[in-house]
RNA sequence: GCCCGAGUGGCGGAAUUGGUAGACGCAGCGGAUUCAAAAUCCGCCGCCGCAAGGCUUGCCGGUUCGAGUCCGGCCUCGGGUACCA
């Protein structure tokens, strides 16, 4: 070894330089090859919401690290990187201080893109778009105009959360705690004509096709699953007596048929055509107001109490025509399922036996788990359909049948007496995309007088948004614009008025990754690029998009391939999926005592009150981590005597200021400290905390890798080449950690493969660095480790690479492989269990057959003296894992 | 409410198909180096017990030679719940 100091090492000279190498050699530029295996590998793109957050680090690293992978296994990769960039947090940047909506989305990107680019991701930059472009939400247009036409879209009435005061639609996020959350007032609900996207007529296609998402976590399948919500049952009519006329008849559909001679009661939702028209009564009247004033969601809807009012009015049961039932209005009826009623069965069903208990209706038991069972009294007794019950008040066959057996039955009677029919029924409902706001795409399509509702003329595309708004937090900008929604009908001429509706922005989010493919293309996609790069065959996001997100795009998949802008092999553009969990970090608030005025909250003042009517009340108020120090045990605001509360790890959010600005670390340690991090310790898919004592030890561990890289370069390798047992055993090493890393990087197991480079790493400095042939040895040892960690850490990587030698980049070195005559291992410990417990271990050769593991087991001490002469029951020898011996 | 997950030392976590629970890292403790410190290196480190030994994967029960892993019943936390993205 040379006497000289080891160099330390730089993030803040070395990443950019590397960077640039990469930018020279235009490493990352994807462009198709039909020689070469391809690799489409997409994170969910980000909200611009104007500064990257620790979970943007770690969901792009995740990618990257597969990107980097792939490309060295020989892939011609794609990893683009655009912006989710339409959305309520700009109009309410507009609002709130006074900045156009697309200024601050474009600051916003411009300064997310100068936050991201220092992490050295391996991104195609040349193919970054965001959804507010013209360019892309113009083809968008195009692609509503050819699903219109193709059948994929209709209008029809829904209902809007709509704030009072404010005269605008709410987000079922605006409402907190049934009010509008910027004008405090009552959230009423509202019905408008809306444009849907017809996707409940695919239910059963997105159902069937989730079978062959082979590659997506098991739980997205079944949430998806459990979403469409396919479900066979009964429908009928009852007939009603005393009813409005036009009621004579009151359509209901039920899943369990086999119950419906323990029905005690009738329900309809709040918003039936049968509740609207009993208004005329005002206690009826007073009822519906009172449930439309909760949200819209169904969160809120069956959380609510479960109330209800009798309408006095009956319906005959179809089975017993001498019954009757009353028909009440319940309000956790759900007007978006089935028909909006029901029939009660509290027997069976937890619900409608809370509900008849607390309005005295009766309980009619159906079936037991055996005759003698007790009734129905707290619970409802609700088995699972493939159980076999005893029907007590059978009239579809043999008493003790299965549920799904004996509502088939009750289906087959009903069908063969006229009583009813067998329907099958899907949770699922078309997809509302209308939105009331300016800051999105807007809906391409002319309300005529003369010819009604008209495509707007694809010459005319894209219909751009106006420039000129202004923001109050009132009403919808584009329907108050003077003069943006004149125009003229593209069918005849004569005047007309624009639609003022925008998209969702779950529709601009629905075909991006398509988009990549070609994102200068003159038409939505180029057929030719997008058959070469589809599908994705490597999503990666956030298990919060589970549902909504990648449901819309497969459905958006399917109607583009129908409307010829996806090749037949993109209707499921998802191949392999990856749900990574979110970067959390403690919260940390003070109280303070304050008061309150009743006018604060927008009551009026009452009469005894003046206007210095107060009352005290508790403010929290929430503080940054750097803001806060531990002393004596207990957390204190920095530099005060003030105490901080702290709160369990959760989200990041600006709200709560539990925020680490990557910024910060890039700073102070550079990129691949933040990658090393995010990648170490936590399995991707569950959440990871943020410590400050983690982002340090990583920075620690890469400059001891740089220290451990300088000395062997120094060093250098003999002339001999690798030579002698250790230098073998230091390559044997070396070979393991190819073949475990590549693994566990196969199989999302980042965490796991940080820990074996660690254990790498350690076995690499502590081999004898004088022991024969071990120069060579530990400089190939050393390359390999590199490698391994260049996906995670590519700047120091290349740096490694450099220093010892290596020929061209990491970047684009092709991935090591394990050589399996390297890998064979001579001898293995064998545990030996007595009763199951570990009481001693022999080594034996590899592969070693029963009747030697057995001999070797017998004549051990410890097995001898618990044995004390007898003989043992049982032997149990597992041959290269385990033996137990039962006494 | 409903659907889907997760729970293992002081902390993050590891553990092929049921086969040595605690790899690797953090924090902590001890030592080396140093005038001293930083940095670095070496060692110890689940709990109880002086020890022998016993206990231990959210809780209760079961299957098995053997359960963190499988089955049944709970508890707590997180995600989604159709207009947050």
């Amino acid at each position: 070894m040379t006497g000289e100091a080891p160099t330390r090492y730089d993030p803040r000279a070395v990443e950019p330089k590397w960077q640039a190498a990469w930018e020279a050699a235009q490493v990352f530029r994807a462009e198709a090859d039909p020689t070469r295996p391809k690799y489409y590998v997409l994170e969910m793109f980000p909200y611009p919401s104007g500064r990257i957050h620790m979970g943007h680090v770690r969901n792009y690293t995740m990618g990257d690290v597969v990107a980097r992978y792939k490309a060295a296994r020989g892939h011609n990769v794609l990893h683009p990187m655009g912006w989710d960039a339409f959305g309520m947090p700009a109009e309410n940047a507009a609002i709130e201080k006074g900045v156009h909506p697309g200024a601050w989305t474009y600051a916003n990107i411009d300064a997310m893109r100068a936050q991201m680019k220092p992490m050295g991701f391996s991104i195609d930059w040349s193919r970054e778009f965001a959804t507010c472009d013209p360019e892309y939400y113009g083809q968008q247009q195009a692609m509503f105009l050819d699903m219109l036409e193709a059948g994929f879209v209709t209008r029809k009435a829904a209902v809007v959360n709509w704030d009072p005061v404010d005269m605008t639609v709410l987000a079922n996020e605006q409402v907190i705690d049934g009010k509008g959350w910027r004008s405090g007032a009552p959230v009423e609900r509202r019905e408008l004509t809306q444009w849907f996207f017809r996707i409940s007529d695919m239910a059963e296609e997105l159902l069937e096709a989730l079978d062959g998402l082979g590659a997506w976590p098991e739980k997205v399948r079944l949430m998806q699953r459990n979403w469409i919500g396919k479900s066979q049952g009964l429908q009928f009519a009852f007939e009603t007596i005393g009813a409005p006329e036009g009621f004579e008849r009151l359509e209901v559909f039920t899943t369990r048929p086999d119950t419906l001679l323990g029905a005690s009661f009738a329900a309809i939702s709040p918003d039936h055509p049968l509740a609207r028209a009993l208004e005329g009564d005002p206690e009826v009247a007073a009822f519906n107001a009172e449930c439309r004033r909760a949200g819209t969601s169904e969160e809120a809807l069956e959380t609510a109490e479960k109330r209800g009012i009798d309408t006095g009015l009956k319906v005959r049961h179809p089975l017993d025509p001498q019954r009757t039932l009353p028909v009440w209005i319940a309000n956790f009826i759900l007007m978006d399922y089935g028909t909006g009623a029901i029939f009660g069965c509290p027997a069976h069903d937890q619900r409608d036996l809370d509900f008849v208990r607390r309005y005295g209706l009766p309980v009619i038991d159906v079936f037991k788990a055996d005759p003698a069972a007790p009734d129905v009294a707290a619970t409802a007794y609700v088995p699972p359909k493939s159980q076999t019950v005893t029907y007590l008040r059978g009239f579809a066959g043999e008493r003790a049948m299965t549920g799904d057996a004996a509502v088939a039955a009750a289906v087959a009677y009903c069908e063969a007496h006229g009583i009813g029919r067998g329907v099958t029924r899907y949770r699922l409902r078309d997809w509302g995309v209308s939105r009331q706001r300016y800051w999105g795409c807007p809906i391409p399509v002319v309300h005529c007088p003369a010819c009604g509702t008209v495509g707007e003329a694809r010459a005319n595309l894209p219909v751009r948004l106006p420039e000129d708004v202004r923001f109050e937090g009132s009403g919808n900008p584009l329907e108050r614009h003077p003069t943006w929604k004149e125009t003229t009908c593209p069918q005849c001429g004569g005047p007309a008025r624009r639609e003022t509706d925008t998209m969702d922005t779950f529709v601009d989010s629905s075909w991006y990754f398509a988009r990549f493919t070609a994102p200068h293309a003159t038409t939505p996609t180029d057929l030719a690029a997008a058959d070469y790069w589809m599908n994705v065959d490597q999503y990666i996001g956030g298990v919060e998009h589970a549902i909504l997100h990648l449901l819309y795009s497969r459905f958006f998949a399917r109607a583009m391939q129908r409307t010829g802008h996806l090749p037949a092999k993109a209707i499921e553009p998802f191949d392999a999926l990856f749900t990574q969990g979110m970067v959390t970090h403690e919260a940390y608030y003070t109280t303070e005592q304050s008061s309150a005025q009743l006018k604060d909250f927008g009551f009026e003042q009452g009469p005894g009150e003046t206007s210095d009517t107060s009352f005290p009340m508790t403010i929290m108020r929430y503080h940054y981590p750097e803001e806060v120090e531990w002393r004596d045990g207990a957390s204190f605001l920095k530099g005060t005597e003030q105490r901080v509360e702290v709160v369990p790890p959760t989200k990041m959010s600006k709200s709560k200021k539990n925020v680490v600005d990557p910024a910060d670390i890039i700073d102070r340690f550079g990129a691949d400290t933040a990658r090393w991090f995010v990648m170490s310790d936590s399995p991707p898919e569950r959440d990871v905390e943020w410590t400050a004592a983690g982002a340090e030890a990583a920075a620690k561990h890469l400059q001891r890798v740089w220290r451990l890289a300088d000395e062997i370069a120094r060093v250098g390798a003999e002339p001999g080449g690798v030579a002698g047992e250790e230098a073998l055993d230091l390559t044997r090493a070396a070979h393991r950690a190819i073949r475990d890393v590549t693994a566990d990087i196969e199989a999302f197991g980042f965490n796991r493969a940080v820990a074996r480079l660690y254990d790498f790493t350690n076995t690499l400095s502590r081999a004898p660095a004088d022991a024969p042939g071990m120069g060579a040895a530990r400089v190939f040892a050393m390359r390999i480790l590199a490698q391994l960690m260049a996906p995670m850490v590519p700047h120091l990587a290349e740096e490694v690479w450099a220093r010892l030698g290596g020929e061209g980049l990491v970047a684009t070195a092709p991935w090591p492989e394990a050589d399996p005559a390297m890998l064979a291992e001579a001898s293995v410990t064998l545990p030996v269990q007595v009763n199951g417990k570990r009481r001693a271990e022999i080594v034996v050769p590899a592969g070693a057959d029963r009747a030697t593991i057995e001999s070797l087991v017998l004549a051990d001490a410890a097995v001898v003296r618990l044995l004390d002469g007898a003989q043992p029951k049982k032997l149990v020898v597992v041959p290269d894992r385990i033996v137990n011996v039962v006494l």
